[in-house]
DNA sequence: CCGATGAAGTTCAAGCTTGAACCTCATGGA
DNA sequence: TCCATGAGGTTCAAGCTTGAACTTCATCGG
């Protein structure tokens, strides 16, 4: 516990508030999007949009689950789901057993072709038109600043010095 | 249906996915370190720390739940188990009868001053700090427009020109 | 060849969110 | 006075996520 936290100044409040907000809404906005015109949540996009761009529209469940950070439990029941609209299919990896890959049908490429353009016109809309060229880097930048923080993870907590 | 979809250049999409990333795992990684902490949600944490943070440490459920962004069904629930924890109380609005009004009780407070350090810290950690002033400046900029974007939702399909 | 270890994946219970239906209270019109 | 309307809140069922327990398969040591 240490003596005195350093609280954010107003610059940096302003910052994190405006982020957190983001980070609680725009999920929820572009799964209304994707659900209302697709039926499909924003995750099951990144699933489904990931196998779209795989050669041989196939990949081990373990791989896509670290592609996407999800846990293999959610990915395993999404994928069910997505298996039981037909959407994709499961099966054994012929080059090792002990994997399982999601191979895309053509109903799910279908899908993700039709739901692509809505979708990103949603990204665009949201946030990336209206953006100036450096405030895109900038976004870039600070995003993936967090993400490497986030996945490193070395421990929170540590103080030993 | 648009003709041809203004797909994202390698530039924009980059910014989108760094974005995407952080917006899937950032909040899990606040809500580890408040959950091993203080067994607090961030969303529990901003119920909270809104109420510490007003007059009388009271505000009625219909301002908070616009504060938050949430639906009242959301804030309903989360406020009914704080409220069994005995962090908070609701009371029917002294000044009007159909409003309720939830107040921090000591021990909420109590944990909101326990909470906030190790919160502060994980925010600084994984997002504030290691970011020039120009880019938490970008930061609110983008996060601002987003959530522009967002709460307008004039109608994302208008397309009558 | 056999058992131990560990990674990949599934399943299940518990908890949370969502949207719809519902209740209650205040306001406004007849 | 009485009913209609509508906003504030609550509740319930349905769906999703999480973490733990479990199964299966491959690898490694004896």
């Amino acid at each position: 516990m240490p003596d005195e936290p350093r609280w954010l100044t107003d610059h940096e409040r302003d910052a994190w508030l405006a982020l957190a907000k983001l980070m609680f809404n725009l999920p929820s906005a572009l799964d209304a999007q994707l659900l209302r015109d697709n039926h499909l949540t924003l995750f099951d996009y990144f699933v489904l949009s990931n196998l779209s761009m795989t050669p041989g529209r196939t990949m081990r469940l373990s791989d896509l689950a670290s592609h996407l950070n999800c846990s293999l439990s959610r990915l395993s029941n999404v994928v069910k789901r997505l298996e039981q609209r037909g959407l994709l299919r499961r099966a054994p990896d012929p080059e090792s057993s002990r994997y399982t890959v999601a191979t895309l049908t053509d109903a799910g490429w279908d899908l993700v072709v039709a739901a692509a353009p809505g979708h990103v016109a949603a990204v665009r809309d949201y946030v990336i038109d209206g953006l100036t060229a450096s405030q895109i880097d900038a976004l870039r930048e600070v995003a993936c600043h967090v993400t490497r923080k986030i996945s490193d993870i070395p421990e929170p907590n540590a103080r030993n010095g």
